[in-house]
DNA sequence: CCAGAACCTGACCGATCGGTCAAAATTTTT
DNA sequence: AAAAATTTTGACCGATCGGTCAGGTTCTGG
């Protein structure tokens, strides 16, 4: 009820322990293939109906593999969920690097944006099942929140302080420029269906994602007293 | 399966039928007062559980009614969801009469912004249960999405743009700018789990929020090419 | 005071849920 | 080819779900 998302690990088979092939990779060719294209079923079925409303059976025929199969993997729709969200949040908390106080604070953030908003175009559903996860409450990654994260904030924090000491950006409250930028970001992928009916929109294109990067971008970097970065309008370069 | 939000209506009985009381207010007094408890049991169980993960044995626990008293009352779980989601939803658009061509952009939008937040601090449970379902698909509010909402944002899309033609604020997508309005308000009610992560908070309290208002709206004003109207840090006299 | 409307509720129903299991099929190792 | 490990699968289980219903109690207008 409260282990950490970080210890999480896979059903171990008695093969692999005998091997002393530790857990974390684990088992055969067949073994990877079917979590992998369970996993894949299992974020689409949590984003639409999520972690209550999905059942194994919902899954296992978006899969094409009968029920029990899953079960055989992954034991538990518990673990099953963990392990998906745990693939979620290392890929969350990646994109902070973009803050390192040598860098310009302008193509920083634009580059986090852009980051964040590439996300939302790419993995809506991974976006949707970290939301509704936040929602309802985050009890099954209590842990992450209240550690990782907080860290990884505060450091981050204390980059984007430096910069408004040294005059290089407006006064603005680091940690609440994060969840405006978490929000903002977010919603596009979170809310799409929300966007779509405003923009008159069946779903969302990459034309679309693109305008609407460019409109997060210029309003946080003139909120933050930043102007835009060289190529004013073009995709990250890198 | 597709009925609108708008033509719902709690279930009528035999007396109000041959009353011709007409179906809206609806009920005796013991009926209005349980009623209002369902609803507000429901709120919270379906903010905590989402509408699949809720169940009508939780809601009546809550209400400390047995459930099939709810069901009296409500006849479905889809009824109650729907009633409850109504009362939101109009609470929800309400907020929008502050975009008037007359008024000051920067007035405007902070009153808008304030109203918000203020929400987000009073009824954080709505607003999960309106995330939830925007999060889902919206399945059961299609209608309201493309059509009222649709047309209220494309009035108010309007009124931006007329601002922004007569040079009283920065030229920006004025749909976009909703929803990185509707994006930051609403993170601290949804998210706020994340949110008192960060801070190292046990819960969001009133000087949180307050801090909170200040932060997005300094951001989004300047965002906007404005300056905050008068009484900068003050709360809204209105 | 009485009749009818409104309200209350325990018991029950079929469906679906997550999860189990034994046995068969398949792959890998020796 | 034999043996061992892995994978597949249908059938099954108890629990819980939303919803129903008959019959009781309480309220209310005449």
């Amino acid at each position: 009820m409260s282990a950490p998302v970080e210890k999480m690990t896979r059903s171990v088979t008695a093969t692999q322990r005998r091997r002393g092939t530790a857990s974390r990779p684990a088992g055969g060719r067949t073994r990877r293939i079917n979590e992998a294209r369970i996993l894949a079923a299992a974020e689409a079925v949590f984003a639409e109906a999520g972690y209550t409303g999905a059942s194994m059976q919902a899954i296992a025929e978006r899969t094409g593999l009968p029920k029990a199969n899953l079960h055989y993997y992954f034991g538990t729709k518990e673990t099953l969920y963990r392990t998906l969200l745990a693939d979620i949040l290392d890929m969350w908390v990646d994109a902070f690097e973009h803050f390192v106080p040598e860098r310009d604070p302008a193509e920083a953030l634009a580059a986090y944006i852009r980051d964040k908003m590439r996300w939302s175009r790419t993995r809506p559903l991974a976006s949707k099942v970290f939301a509704n996860e936040i929602v309802h409450g985050a009890r099954r990654i209590e842990g992450y929140l209240s550690d990782k994260l907080r860290r990884r904030v505060e450091d981050k924090a204390a980059v984007i302080e430096g910069w408004i000491r040294a005059g290089r950006m407006a006064p603005i409250d680091p940690k609440h420029l994060f969840f405006i930028l978490w929000a903002a970001t977010q919603t596009y992928a979170d809310f799409d269906v929300q966007v779509c009916a405003v923009l008159g929109r069946a779903t969302l294109t990459e034309v679309d994602i693109d305008h609407a990067t460019e409109q997060v971008l210029a309003l946080i970097l003139r909120g933050c007293g930043l102007t835009p970065p060289s190529g004013a309008g073009r995709a990250d370069p890198e």
